[in-house]
DNA sequence: ACACAACTTGGAAATGTTTCCAGTAAACTG
DNA sequence: CAGTTTACTGGAAACATTTCCAAGTTGTGT
């Protein structure tokens, strides 16, 4: 039933080197071989054994992803991203969803986990708060994903000039502009600061355009749908309209929509919204948004990291990703 | 610098077989021996390569744990109760966070992730809204925690009973009765049926009392602490004092005590309250909650399946675990 | 046509466990 | 006390890969 690297040889007239060689891709293959053994392989159905592999090699072949699985949007494209990439490269990812300092030091000082994995990829976390020289306790090469850290490679998007985008896309309209940004969860071990930079961001940039924002046209909310529709209530029944409102986040400006939506407040001319993610609802919803290309980032972490396990090891490098403004109907004017 | 069987059998005196025996804890080896080994690998800091084992097995020594990571307390505590089991029966854990459809198509048809593990635990999960006949398109042994499956092991609660623990308490007190339960979001994958039935345990029983709940007076809110406050206020500010609340979860009952402090009420006179979980700080606020034994339903769950992979096959089995009430200030008269 | 380099290839050795098979020693049995 | 279980133990074989080395093949420059 299972199949070996053995067999497969056999049947396409090689040796096994040969085949282990076309499994990982070296270069030294004729490329008519290659595929003889390719086709063998395909018809066989064979599927290496992973475990194999690793004793041979001495290496696991496994990432950790440590992330704070919160069950948003945001983070399934990042963990599709790296998934796919790492799989490219043949290395398997091992999820550690870290809700709670206990987790986390369980997973760094466990002797048995350590070994199973040649190396880290760490999101959105200010490795700042949980030790104070800003670097993990192990040895393994460690890549930062949605994050800046002077010691690691690190994969993050401007923020701040998502905020500018937004601003610089409102300020020219007429109306009042409030601002609805998100707040963590005090006891997080994961210190996100994405969203007061995205306000940042808006608020230099409305300063600059001459309409500094109110302080008081500033709300906060915690990350989830209900609460969005709270806050824009609050600013949709006390202010004139047209009013123009930039949320830190796309489930946020969802929450703007349907509440303009009850109110019977019409879209793209009594509100305009920007939201910021581009998740791919957001063009069906015909949300304007602060496009962040979530997928491309996860892939760019894994290849840093994969490269480092590969050899490399220069400097900590920064790989900056710049997001775009995607207008689209709840910033236009609609011409009925 | 990495340490083999062999080193630390020389270093003990003995055969590599016997060391392999000892780290599986064969009965046949004279407890002397044992002691000297483990001596041996204590001092040398041995620690067993997990691929290697896998590879001589035959087998992945690795369980997926298939759940809605949705960074509340109960998973984090059932995935604590799981982990440390599969860990003395020297299995490792790899989880899968299932959020979307997507994500668990994906898992389940991969030949290389499907390799990896010799059992799935799956928690919380209605198996037939996914697939008709309620199984998993694997062969792999399946036990379910948090849910009940007729073809698989099952490991549940009984959250009605739980619900009638709750109205039994508080149907002896003065006052209108209310009740909060907890709403899923509509595209989860995960049926989550267990806030349901806590509140039907807790209709009937207090039908049964003679004190019917009024439909008016259940409301249902999203799992967060926001939207439970704003539950609250619309109770607390338009009833009469003295009045009951069983929340259908810890999270929710926290946001009636917060609300409760907020307008001066004193929680076991004004207001009673019960929670459900019993989660480790309901001690502390002085919550009577209905207990349920997180960690030793997943300790459970694993045992299940490590007798499984260890070669029972007789029919599913179920096991039934008992919340109990926790009774504290919330539902006390307070004696000042 | 010859020397030499570059590219391919086969297969043995190595990886670190578990498992199985003898073999020895100890413990019963009558 | 001889005969027979029973309890331990050592070590070789097996597991499915990767890696390395030697050998063969092809190509290049003169």
């Amino acid at each position: 039933m299972k199949l070996t690297i053995q067999e497969v040889a056999q049947k396409a007239g090689v040796g096994v080197g040969t085949v282990s060689r076309v499994l990982n891709n070296h270069k030294s293959v004729r490329p008519e071989t290659r595929e003889r053994v390719q086709a063998a392989m395909n018809e066989m159905g064979f599927v290496p054994n992973p475990h194999a592999r690793r004793v041979a090699g001495g290496k696991s072949y496994t990432v950790s992803i440590i992330l704070q699985v919160i069950g948003t949007e945001f983070y399934l494209r990042l963990l599709n991203g790296l998934e796919k990439t790492l799989e490219t490269h043949r290395y398997d990812s091992a999820l550690f969803p870290l809700i709670g300092r206990e987790r986390i030091e369980r997973y760094l000082n466990s002797s048995t986990l350590a070994y199973q994995s040649d190396g880290i990829v760490m999101a959105t976390h200010n490795l700042g708060e949980l030790y104070p020289d800003g670097k993990l306790p192990t040895r393994q090469p460690v890549v930062i994903v949605d994050g800046l850290n002077e010691h690691y490679d690190s994969v993050y998007l401007d923020n701040r000039f998502g905020g500018e985008l937004a601003a610089r896309a409102l300020s020219g309209f007429e109306g009042e502009i409030y601002a609805i940004s998100v707040h963590q969860d005090i006891d997080e071990v994961f210190a996100k600061t994405v969203f007061d930079e995205r306000i940042e961001g808006f608020k230099a940039a409305l300063e600059e355009a001459g309409k500094p924002l109110l302080e008081s046209h500033v709300s906060t909310v915690s990350f989830n749908l209900d609460n969005a529709r709270i806050a824009a209530k609050e600013i949709l029944e006390n202010t004139t309209i047209p009013v123009n409102i930039f949320a830190a986040a796309d489930l946020v400006a969802l929450g703007v929509l349907e509440e303009a939506a009850r109110l019977n407040l019409e879209v793209g001319r009594d509100v305009r919204v920007i939201g910021f993610d581009d998740h791919p609802w957001s063009a069906e919803r015909g949300l304007t948004s602060v496009h962040q290309p979530v997928e491309a980032m996860g892939a760019a972490a894994a290849e840093l990291l994969v490269d480092r396990l590969s050899g490399y090891d220069g400097a900590p490098r920064k790989v900056r990703f710049e997001p775009r403004l995607v207008e689209r109907a709840s910033t236009l004017h609609s011409e009925d």
